[in-house]
DNA sequence: GCCAACGTTGGC
DNA sequence: GCCAACGTTGGC
């Protein structure tokens, strides 16, 4: 069992988007580090914080879980689509993505500032200066000290 | 809108 | 293999 946080801009698609989704494929992932952590590191399972980004404010807002193991991004083979990658092909394909499946809205934000003040939370991968990693896996005594901060 | 941090690209 | 140029992310 391992822990993660993704990042999504609300805007794009947001905590609510993916309750009503339910079930939601997390394509379009462009980053090496981020798809090797899909890769190697997720199990069906796995549970997930929802971090909603670029916006105000940014913050932790729910769960959700893995509900598939890898599979091909098919988006980066679509010459039209906005995460199209030439380099990837159906014989070779470059990015992969895993499904996400809801799990739980929190009543309240958990906003940043709170985790940047949260002793507990120190030398979380996500409260680094300048990481940019849209999905960073998190320990679990993290994990759970976030679930705390929603009570 | 600004800009720091970081990843990627491509010339050499 | 180096590194400058460029693009993107994301907090502020």
């Amino acid at each position: 069992m391992n822990y993660w946080l993704i990042k999504s801009e609300p805007d794009a698609f947001s905590i609510d988007d993916m309750e009503k989704a339910g079930t939601e494929p997390w394509d379009g992932i462009r980053n090496y580090q981020a798809r090797n952590f899909m890769r190697d590191g997720m199990e069906v399972g796995d549970l997930a914080l929802f971090y909603h980004s670029n916006c105000k404010p940014p913050g932790v807002v729910g769960v959700v879980k893995v509900a598939s193991r890898p599979y091909p991004d098919h988006t980066a083979w679509d010459a039209s689509a906005k995460y199209y990658d030439p380099k990837s092909s159906e014989e070779n394909p470059r990015w992969i993505m895993v499904d996400f499946e809801f799990v739980e809205k929190f009543s309240e934000i958990v906003p940043l500032d709170q985790l940047k003040v949260t002793p507990e939370l120190e030398g979380m991968l996500t409260l680094r200066k300048g990481n940019r990693l849209s999905i960073t896996p998190v320990e679990e005594a993290h994990f759970k000290q976030i679930l705390d901060l929603t009570k």
